[in-house]
DNA sequence: TGGCGAATTGAGAGATTTTCTCATTTAAGG
DNA sequence: CCTTAAATGAGAAAATCTCTCAATTCGCCA
């Protein structure tokens, strides 16, 4: 099953599944191939549905299980926007920032860090000492922004 | 009420309260007091539990309510954490960054921000209109820092 | 200062979202 | 194939958030 729409991104997440020793179910691939299908970022309630338009029967918890899994290997990536709602989007493990459309909810990634040439030396100053850092671009995409006018 | 407490970040609130035509509430402005007495960000359970300590009886409704209603004016901003979960902090309107202690889950402001010197122009090249940002720095403040060694 | 009208609140019901449990299924190594 | 532990499905349960409407309170104006 799915074999017919395998992906560089399924074939990805389960060799990151692999080497955590972690098995590639069919229902962990489907979320995998409905993300990446989509473009966009998905609702827990449309990646459901998704599943479900493939496998059929997928329970909810799986959904929210293999989210979880998957966010957590730098897989998938959670997302929040300005109005409150959230999503999820693939996303190459590693260091990456993205675009996000605010209309169609498409997601991009974009080349480079705003926070690379940032001088952290200031703020570390005061104790603070930086772990991690989150950077997200909102606004339109082409095709909405257009579609604007 | 609420008279022996009053700040800088009360009387901020009420200005702008009133700028847009809203009244200032104890309970409005005990949310603020909560949020800025604490010095750190906090979920919704411990704000309406700090707002009970302060005015007794007060609705869990009133809380969300008033933090919806406060962060559209920018005095309070919502922040989600690495983990998953999510704090509301204080946050004076305009535009701020903010660090996050991932250990004690304070907020502070730092000076400057990554993306002003950072170059759009390949990034809309792509067609996409950049309307918005965030970025955020997660890591130890100078206590939490120490208190880890 | 007292009263009026509209905004705001409280309380709880209701909707939605997320988590948990446990019997059953299934992936993957031998 | 067979075995075994990981993963899933289904639904109950918990947590979170929203809504409704009568009662209260703020802020304006006399």
């Amino acid at each position: 099953m799915l074999k017919d729409f395998e992906c560089v991104e399924e074939s990805y997440a389960k060799e990151v599944l692999r080497e955590r020793g972690l098995r590639s179910t069919s229902q962990r691939l489907a979320v995998i191939h409905v993300l990446h299908e989509s473009g966009r970022s998905l609702s827990v309630g449309e990646i459901h549905e998704g599943v479900r338009g493939i496998l059929g029967g997928t329970g909810l918890a799986t959904i929210y299980r293999t989210l979880e899994t998957f966010e957590s290997l730098g897989v998938v990536r959670r997302l929040h926007f300005p109005d409150g709602e959230s999503g999820y989007a693939f996303s190459r493990a590693g260091h990456a920032h993205h675009m996000v459309c605010l209309t169609c909810r498409g997601v991009f990634d974009f080349p480079g860090c705003p926070v690379e040439s940032f001088d952290l030396a200031p703020l570390e100053r005061t104790g603070f000492r930086v772990e991690d850092h989150s950077v997200q671009f909102f606004g339109r995409c082409g095709g909405c922004g257009e579609a604007a006018r």
